[in-house]
RNA sequence: GGGCGGGUGAUCUAGCCCGGUAUGAUGCCUGCCUUACUAGCAGGAUGUCGCGUGUUCAAAUCGCGCCCCGCCCA
């Protein structure tokens, strides 16, 4: 065994500078990634491996708005992180990473910040593009400086690329194909603000402000007799078929069967009777305007009424035959008001709030929905409700609650899913239709996609169905959630390999993690579920779904450009550096929304100093260590080792759990605490005493602790923990990356539970003993003459060997034991 | 109206599944300065764990009822 002990000139040197420069590492570690030996050796997927087990993570592909927040930074370090840690636990990792690429908000900028104009569709679409290209790049910097570290070379795909365009029409033939693709003509929601459908799943309700109006309607063939209803909407009253009362309500009794007149419009309608008309709301009756909403809509499909359409796509009354033609829809309901009012039919009118049906996803439009009968392409999911219901159970929920909002969702699917839109960037409808008879017809096989129906000639002259050729191609787009509902397939190949897909599309595909947030389960998770096992014959797009929260503003508001709190990634990095911003929102709960705080931020700056200043400490007394040493173990280093382990198996149950938030805080609690605050000072002057033996198992401890440390702490902080291989381990472990080593291994080792023990005593005393110091206010290195233990006489007999362990790190010349019940500690100063 | 999540010192939070002296951070206060630590270390104060009730030797944790906040949906 050659000597280990360094030379006095190189014991103090370190190989790492007094302060970590966070910027300059961050910046050089991101660069060292990028390159392709850390890429072939690290980030790539590895094609030719058939021996490691795969793990793929179906990342959110973020739309490309160009704004980008903490959120963004939230789930790329999420999707980081699993990807570096199951790396490191022997996966073949395919992290794949898109761009969700086409939208309505992407159209608007084009239109109003280039004043591009739509109606020249190839330009403003070629314009659309390069919008878009640019945010790319913009977000694409910004994921990079978060240290985010996904296969871009293999596996990086956005929506509006010809290639996706074209598996996303394959996608669409097929379904029709199965029959799951039709046009209908059913009153389908429509946002006037955008002039286009909208789907069920883009809607929510919002509080507004409005009128509840009392209208008087005048009973046919009586004098004087009114039927009054509450309305939200006159506006409607044009389009109004009938008054429903509840055949219970007394109060209505005398009109069943009569007849009511519109007030202004002067139209006769019949009075009926139904059960699901609330009594307790407004005056108990209730006028139907064929497309108020959907309770509107059923009530006239349920006693077959005419159907009268007074809104036009662009939001305005029209077909009335009155002076309200032409007006938008806000100033009919005003001028219908006033007229009302000065007919004497207008009641009262109240403010009041009340929930409207909006257009709330994607842009910030939030327009109230209005019924519009128009053609639309339509794709069959209700039917399929069941099925979906049976897949979300079979998958794995993280955290399990969501499994609950998934089913909620899919129960309550009351229409099929409406997949045009009336829109220019987006995925051409691969179809053309017969105007006569609605049917859907498809390209012939040999056509090559993808295709704009609007301006290539139909496959056949006549329809194959009724025999017309009044045929025509459509401008309309595919709805944005048709592209990204294919992502499963996109990452596994599907289309293009196969083979390939095999290996992960499957009855469970339990090798795939679908991570997303919980505003859009009811889209993207329903839509990528049913679309996949649509496509594939039932197989799932994913077995495990990890749902996550959303990152609000330091004030726990969300975070909103009005309200001010929006916190930007770049402002973080800045501050603290992306290790610290990594550590400050995977702190948290994965699941639930949480507000981003800067001090967790400071809090998570600090730490990258101290493990840096530890590792620096190490470092001095690492070099020339003997390969093959027989240790001689003092009880603390057992009780430390034994603590490193137990820290490793939690560490390593939580992170398979997802449950970063407990494992961060294990590092940190063992870090910190156990190893800088405990062992470390209680080491200290074994490190530097005569004592071979014992200084080179200390020197060792701290090597393999610091060692395995690092190696937990590298998902969640990969430059600093790269740096600090790179420094001090690489060498000897060999290794182009800290990322490409392996996690930890359970250490076999049994310690000597005993020992153990008094190691943790020992730890406890030496406490004790500081706590003391400083309620005496006796500086912690001046000296004591003596001090007094008093312990319970077992252990007494169990300490007395190791006296010097408590002596040495205090600087204590006598320790003398006495018997009692429990710890005391008594000090004497020297110069007491 | 329904479902889900949450309500813990000044602030933010962990713990709750699997009952047994409530975790950490920030801030505040007091000391110390020890050559790993743009600080660090040691210590301190601040809590009826939303309210009520039940089960239990024992409840932040389990049951029931209620209140408040958020989200999702009627």
């Amino acid at each position: 065994m050659n000597s280990s002990k360094p030379n006095e000139k190189s014991k103090l040197q370190s190989k790492l500078e007094k302060h970590y420069n966070i910027h300059e590492t961050e910046q050089r570690m991101q660069k060292l990634w990028a390159s392709e030996e850390h890429y072939k050796e690290v980030y790539s997927f590895k094609f030719d491996d058939t021996e490691r087990p795969l793990f793929a993570i179906d990342t959110p592909p973020p739309f490309t708005s160009g704004i980008l927040h903490m959120g963004h930074a939230y789930w790329c370090s999420i999707s980081d992180l699993i990807g570096r840690y199951k790396r490191m636990r022997g996966y073949n990792v395919l992290l794949p990473q898109g761009w969700d690429t086409q939208g309505l908000p992407t159209e608007l900028k084009v239109q109003y910040k280039w004043n591009i104009s739509r109606d020249n569709r190839q330009l403003f679409k070629k314009k659309c593009r390069e919008w878009t290209e640019l945010m790319i790049k913009d977000m694409k910097d910004v994921i990079y400086q978060i240290g985010y570290r996904p296969d871009w070379e293999a596996f990086e795909y956005r929506t509006m690329d010809l290639e996706y365009q074209t598996i996303v029409q394959k996608s669409l033939i097929k379904m029709f194909k199965d029959g799951d693709v039709y046009v209908d003509s059913f009153p389908n929601m429509w946002c006037t603000y955008c002039g286009t459908s909208i789907a069920q799943a883009e809607t929510g309700y919002l509080e507004k402000k409005g009128f509840m109006n009392w209208v008087k309607f005048p009973i046919v063939g009586e004098k004087d007799e009114f039927i009054e209803i509450a309305t939200t909407r006159p506006e409607l009253l044009p389009a109004c078929q009938a008054i429903l009362v509840h055949p219970k309500d007394k109060r209505f009794r005398k009109y069943h069967g009569k007849e009511a007149i519109i007030p202004i419009v002067n139209r006769k309608i019949p009075i009926i009777t139904d059960d699901e008309v609330d009594m307790e709301f407004g005056t108990g009756a209730v006028m139907n305007c064929t497309f108020g909403d959907e309770q509107d809509i059923k009530w006239q499909q349920r006693h077959k009424l005419p159907i009268k359409q007074i809104i036009s796509p662009d939001g305005k009354i029209v077909n009335t035959g009155l002076r309200y033609d032409g007006m938008l829809i806000k100033d009919a309901q005003r001028e219908i008001a006033i007229d009302l009012n000065k007919e004497g039919f207008m009641l009262k009118q109240e403010r009041i709030k009340h929930r409207v049906l909006c257009h709330t996803e994607r842009g910030d439009c939030e327009t109230p929905m209005e019924f519009l009968t128009t053609k639309q392409f339509m794709v069959k999911i209700k039917d399929y409700a069941p099925k979906l219901l049976e897949a979300a159970k079979r998958m794995k929920w993280y955290p399990s609650f969501y499994l609950r909002r998934a089913t909620d969702w899919i129960s309550a699917l009351e229409w099929d899913w409406i997949i045009s839109r009336q829109r220019v960037f987006g995925t051409p409808i691969p179809f053309w239709t017969c105007a006569d008879c609605n049917a859907v017809i498809p390209p012939s096989e040999e056509t090559k996609l993808p295709i704009d129906t609007s301006i290539t000639p139909p496959p056949v002259e006549k329809c194959p169905k009724c025999g017309s050729t009044n045929i025509h191609g459509t401008t309309d787009v595919c709805d944005c959630w048709v592209d990204s509902s294919l992502t499963a397939l996109i990452i596994s190949r599907w289309y293009t390999d196969p083979e390939f897909a095999k290996k992960w599309i499957t009855k469970d595909s339990k090798n795939i993690i679908r991570l997303q947030g919980h505003d859009i389960i009811r889209t993207w998770y329903t839509y990528t579920t049913f679309r996949t096992m649509r496509l594939t014959d039932g197989l799932l797009p994913f077995g495990n779904v990890l749902i996550n929260g959303h990152v609000l503003g330091p004030d726990s508001l969300k975070m909103s450009k009005s309200r001010g709190n929006v916190v930007d990634p770049r402002d973080g990095i800045e501050k603290y550096g992306a290790d610290a911003i990594r550590q400050t929102i995977l702190s948290r709960k994965v699941g639930t929304d949480f507000p981003f705080l800067w001090d967790t931020a400071q809090y998570g700056k600090s730490f990258l100093q101290k493990l840096w200043s530890v590792s620096r400490f190490i470092s001095m007394y690492i070099d020339d260590l003997p390969r093959d040493f027989k240790l001689k173990y003092s009880p603390i280093d057992l009780w430390l080792l034994s603590e490193l382990e137990a820290a490793r198996k939690e560490i390593t149950k939580t992170m398979d759990e997802y449950e970063f938030h407990t494992s961060l805080k294990i590092l940190y609690e063992f870090t910190w605490n156990k190893l800088c605050d405990n062992y470390l000072e209680s080491v200290k002057p074994i490190l530097r005493s005569n004592d071979e033996k014992r200084a080179i198992t200390v020197r060792l401890i701290l090597r393999d602790t610091l060692w395995t440390v690092l190696r937990m702490l590298a998902p969640f902080c990969p430059h600093i923990t790269e740096e600090i291989y790179l420094k001090m381990f690489k060498e000897s472990i060999g290794k182009l990356s800290i990322h490409a080593t392996s996690w930890p291994e359970k250490d076999s080792r049994r310690f000597n539970k005993e020992k153990v023990a008094i190691g943790e005593e020992l730890i406890k005393i030496i406490a004790q003993i500081r706590q003391q110091k400083a309620a005496q206010r006796i500086a912690l290195n001046q000296p004591l003459n003596k001090v007094t233990i008093t312990l319970p006489k077992e252990m007494i007999a169990k300490l007395t060997p190791y006296k010097d362990l408590i002596a040495q790190p205090l600087h204590i010349n006598l320790i003398v034991f006495q018997e009692g019940e429990e710890l005391v500690v008594k000090l004497m100063t020297a110069n007491k």
